[in-house]
DNA sequence: TTATATTGCAACCAGGAGGTTGCCTATGCA
DNA sequence: TGCATAGGCAACCTCCTGGTTGCAATATAA
């Protein structure tokens, strides 16, 4: 829990170790990638012919999709030997956790607003 | 996108009230309907044109965008009149938080067992 | 009733996303 | 050394997405 992404992820870091919410959530966006970050998240790193198994898709089209894991922060990988092992990183996930999270809050807010209002 | 059209219709309940998360993430996934998901937690249900005003964009895209929304349940819309107005529906944001969280906690039960066998 | 405002619908377009295939390089192993 | 395995690169395809524009329909206001 001490991280440092900024909480109000709106002011737009050029350094951002964490790309926009926006980037994270597309990213989130679809089943295929969705099933690699559960399979990353549950288990150890795995190579990209280990993430292809299982799955219909060919070798390319996993890591395409790994590709846009990684361009959103999910992901981290590295070549190892011939083989290139990938890893989850939960810091992406906090600052999209952390955004939903303000979301909700505003909601509530704006909720405490109309019932007083309306209780006037 | 392997499961585009429900061409294989049975593969969620009909009565969810909630579409899957990847589709809400879909829908998070693009700076224009963030924008306009954010505005309408702040504040009161809106019109198409009050949404309109202040983006660059054309009343048309808009439009576009907001269907995405609804489409992912995060925005209700009815016609009230000749305009229509946008609301902000909780729901599917709060399915998204607890897959998010589901996320996370299997990442720290994986990060435990990593620790415990390191320890041993 | 006649304007004006708010939408919806349809056509159209450019570019990107998702997927495949073929080929090449590099690494590990017998 | 030679071969099998892992993965990168590039070309190509199709379909979706995000955007525009023009026009018709409905609802309110004057």
């Amino acid at each position: 829990m001490p991280q440092r992404p900024s909480r109000t992820a709106a002011k737009r870091p050029v350094h951002a170790s964490v790309p926009p919410a926006a980037a994270v959530f597309a990213a989130l966006g679809d089943e295929t990638r969705l099933t690699l970050v559960r399979k990353l998240t549950t288990g150890p790193p795995r190579s990209i012919s280990q993430l292809t198994q299982g799955s219909k898709l060919s070798r390319q089209a996993i890591t395409k999709h790994i590709r846009v894991l990684q361009r959103a922060g999910v992901l981290r990988s590295i070549r190892q030997g011939r083989e290139t092992l990938c890893a989850f990183d939960p810091k992406p996930i906090q600052a999209a956790q952390a955004y939903l999270d303000s979301l909700s809050e505003q909601w509530d807010q704006a909720l405490s607003r109309l019932k007083s209002f309306v209780e006037d």
